[in-house]
DNA sequence: CTCGGGAACTTATCGGCGATAAGGTGGGCC
DNA sequence: GGCCCACCTTATCGCCGATAAGTTCCCGAG
């Protein structure tokens, strides 16, 4: 029997696991797959393409695909997809490095849309689910990204870092050491989350109240777009620029 | 007049906006100063440690270290300081990339117990106003990453990702497009943003509450650790996980 | 039963990478 | 005048992702 991509799929996790991303090379791969590391390239065209695999493979083991969130517990979803997902990337050395840049593929977008389905049940317009749900993503993707590169660079750290003799004049870092030295990962990540939705629930309350005095046009049915061109809601307040601190550097990208 | 750390880091930086990271090699950054590669490792024992020096002079440029934030304000400044970060990573080709996993310098603390002080006068504790910031801070990663990546293959994208016939019998996805395909990067990080402090402003409201009413023990100096060893207060009611969703997939992480 | 074709792999090789070793060179200071 | 050392060069190592071209072997059409 010859090689199945599924197969060389999983013992890149695997091998990601035992050497990290540094240590997956096409070369490595091979070996452990008892082949000469060319005929990689048969079943994949780049180690791009390879790398996109494993990501998808990832996520896959860990959100199953047929769930049906209940509008009238998004924050229990939220939050349970939440940590699903970070514990998918966890389960990965580098798993976040691997995933990050990834597109969703299109068999995970039915997935997205009864996401949205229940967020607008509860009161959002389909643009605002979609925002929370992307805040959410970026806010995994950020902690664990940086979750993995602190246990990496644990691993072979003698000192630790922020010595005590760093902080002497530091008082409230120092009360807040162990926030600071990420001594309890989970907890520090749940806060964060747990604060997030804290805001979705204003935002949705928010959201919800205009659009029940709006709505005085038309009743319900959310997924049908109702008056597509008008200039659709109250975009709700901004939080304004403290015109204060240091440079004024304003909006500008450098790099297109 | 021979070579200086901070030519080379400076040289870097523009190589790095011109080619990218994967073009910011050490012979191209040595053939960009008229000199051979291995001369760099003179000056930085390893790549590794020019990157960083790359980072930290990223965000010297962005965040001025002389500001002072006002507790009365504090979602003006954090929002501002959020966006003088993004700006920053934004303004250099693969920015966060370069900026991801490398830890605060010494020099960066100061600020930090800055901020801290200020969001404790406004009522949180010492934990709970670093791990708000870490928050953020991790909100801003996962964003910029996402949004370099995006714009990267953009640019050598052929045709437009989620192309509408993917879109045919997802509706609410259609409607929320602009936000899928990510037409305005600067609106959707605004969003989040904003979403995230209103969670932040209910957080303070909560803990300053219940602070106020256990002080009846002792009065202000918030930066003195008074019962070190109390169980220290009420941590807030956690989102539970909604036991539902197909896997019960637990709290383990497969790697140390 | 043969034989053509293609899937699946090998061998050989390319250009480039980060890094190290060892040797040169020139300017300032005793 | 001579030495030292900051700073650079040349040579080389072992590895990387990727491509080109050739080999093997099975399977189905005739």
């Amino acid at each position: 029997m010859a090689l199945q991509r599924d197969e060389v799929v999983r013992t890149a996790l695997r091998l990601l696991n035992e050497e990290g991303i540094e240590g997956l090379t096409t070369r490595r791969l091979a070996r452990e797959l008892g082949v000469q590391s060319p005929a990689l390239y048969w079943h994949f065209k780049s180690k791009r393409e390879l790398l996109d695999l494993m990501a998808e493979a990832m996520l896959a083991e860990a959100l199953p695909p047929d769930r049906e969130p209940d509008p009238e517990h998004w924050p229990e979803w939220i939050a349970a997809d939440a940590r699903a997902k970070r514990n998918a990337l966890l389960a990965y050395r580098d798993g976040a490095r691997v995933h990050a840049g990834t597109l969703p593929t299109e068999e995970e977008l039915p997935a997205v849309e009864a996401q949205l389905n229940a967020l607008c049940r509860a009161g959002l317009r389909p643009r605002t689910a979609l925002r929370l749900l992307l805040t959410v993503d970026r806010y995994i993707m950020g902690w664990v990204t940086e979750e993995q590169a602190w246990r990496q660079d644990a691993a072979d750290r003698e000192r630790p870092p922020f010595p005590d003799d760093a902080l002497r004049e530091l008082p409230l870092l120092r009360e807040a050491v162990d926030v600071l030295r990420m001594t309890d990962h989970d907890a520090d990540f749940e806060y964060g989350l747990r604060v997030m939705i804290e805001g979705f629930r204003a935002e949705i309350a928010r959201e919800s109240a205009s659009a029940s005095s709006a709505s005085a046009s038309a009743s319900a049915s959310p997924s049908a777009p109702e008056a597509p061109e008008a200039p659709e809601a109250p975009e709700a307040p901004e939080v304004p620029d403290s015109g204060a601190p240091g440079s004024g550097l304003g909006w500008r990208h450098d790099h297109p």
